[in-house]
DNA sequence: ACCGGTCGGATTGTATACAATATTGTGTCC
DNA sequence: GGACACAATATTGTATACAATCCGACCGGT
């Protein structure tokens, strides 16, 4: 098992270190590959990435810390089910972070941030284009965490990269279809306005992209989710 | 070296999960018993908690995610030691954060909640008066996080639980001795406000709170602070 | 047939053994 | 005497072995 059979690994470069494991599998999350709930057995995993438990585990403990995984003692560990109240929590937090890092971005920001930027959105669209939904979901995140940099806040880019990771699990739970219309329009104003230096207009855009994103999202209280056998099945 | 010898490890009750040792060198940390810059061997460890390196490991890696420790591929674990950069930003995402929960907070806080944060405020006299102010300052640490727990938002009440662990780093590093009123009564001010249910009035208290402990510290950007022998050693 | 308990397989929790790497001490050459 | 190279030691990185726990299937009783 210690060898690499038949590059079943190829995501992993040079060292097998356990951050190899932790960004393969957070990348599968993130891109919907894999969602919520889905078991994530020891064995099964460091079998398919060419490496012994104790690197798995690692690379699990870590993403679990990030709350993208969920670990019960003795029953191993799933992919996070964000509950509803998480998910309010997740949302209202980056409401109040994205808004001011958008506007120190809007500051702080180079010509090659921008740049960046942009490319960003490109790739958005081409992932689109090639009806990969799920990488454009992530690329998606990843602008939103660029901003953050940008701002020249790393602490608080950290915090808005666990909220990302937790809002594409909250997304793969409480998705409406209908609204389809999925942002990027929205990231090309903001770029725009950075672009500028107009930090108000780009706190304000952040604020309604993100008012938007929440209400995309079915968190109303609908007691499915069944709180007791008794209550579900009284008919 | 499986067995407990001697009792070195009464800390440790039930089971010998990695959380216990985590939990166990948080404390130090956060009480100055352990300093910036402090070698964690994992051998050493174990040793004291009587376990293997595996939980030591473990405990290891989940406190370098909280960014208490700093893990150096092939070198060891090492008790972190912000940077005046890190410094600073962990002060300005308290000041974005807190000042909102304290507002929310005294919204939201119950009777119950009074006294816990009351009870806090006493428990930090009590360190004071025993002549322990690693004690105190951590209890005062715990003070601010049940504020934003009280304030319903686990999540940002988490970000705030990591902001408040470094800055016991920060405070540790960068701690000027002459202002040392150290906030019981500003603590004090805030749980009358957040009692009253007056959020405005617990937000500036807690803003201006902030705005003092920043300013009894020395960002200032002097070469000083050791970051290197070789800086050190230059005479 | 249904309910309960018990046994077996599978999976996780922990310890230990081995390999890789860094650090320190020593000797030799200039 | 000092600087470099090399060996010895210590420490971390990874894999594996063993123990504990859980889940499901089977089976006997009612």
């Amino acid at each position: 098992m210690t060898k690499n059979p038949t590059g079943a690994s190829a995501v992993l470069r040079d060292g097998p270190r356990f951050e190899s494991v932790e960004a393969a599998l957070s990348v599968a999350i993130h891109e919907h590959r894999l969602t919520p709930g889905t078991k994530l057995g020891e064995d099964e995993i460091g079998e398919i990435f060419g490496v012994s438990r104790t690197i798995v585990r690692a690379a699990l403990q870590s993403l679990s810390h990030s709350q993208l995984v969920d670990m019960r003692r003795n029953r191993g560990a799933f992919v996070a089910q964000p509950s509803l109240t998480e998910a309010r929590e997740v949302f209202e937090a980056r409401e109040l972070l994205e808004p001011r890092m958008a506007r120190s971005a809007a500051a702080f920001a180079k010509p090659a941030d921008v740049a960046r930027l942009r490319r960003h959105i490109n790739d958005e669209h081409a992932a689109l284009d090639a009806a990969d939904p799920g990488r454009a979901l992530r690329l998606s995140g990843m602008f939103h965490i660029e901003i953050a940099r940008i701002a020249d806040q790393a602490t608080i880019a950290g915090f808005i990269e666990t909220l990302i990771a937790r809002s594409s699990l909250i997304i793969a739970l409480y998705w409406r279809r209908q609204s389809a219309l999925c942002e990027s329009f929205a990231h090309h104003a903001l770029v725009e306005a950075i672009a500028t230096g107009d930090g108000p207009r780009a706190e304000d855009l952040m604020r309604s992209h993100l008012v938007d994103l929440h209400s995309a999202l079915d968190l109303r209280d609908r007691t499915t989710a069944p709180r007791s056998l008794r209550d579900a099945l009284r008919r």
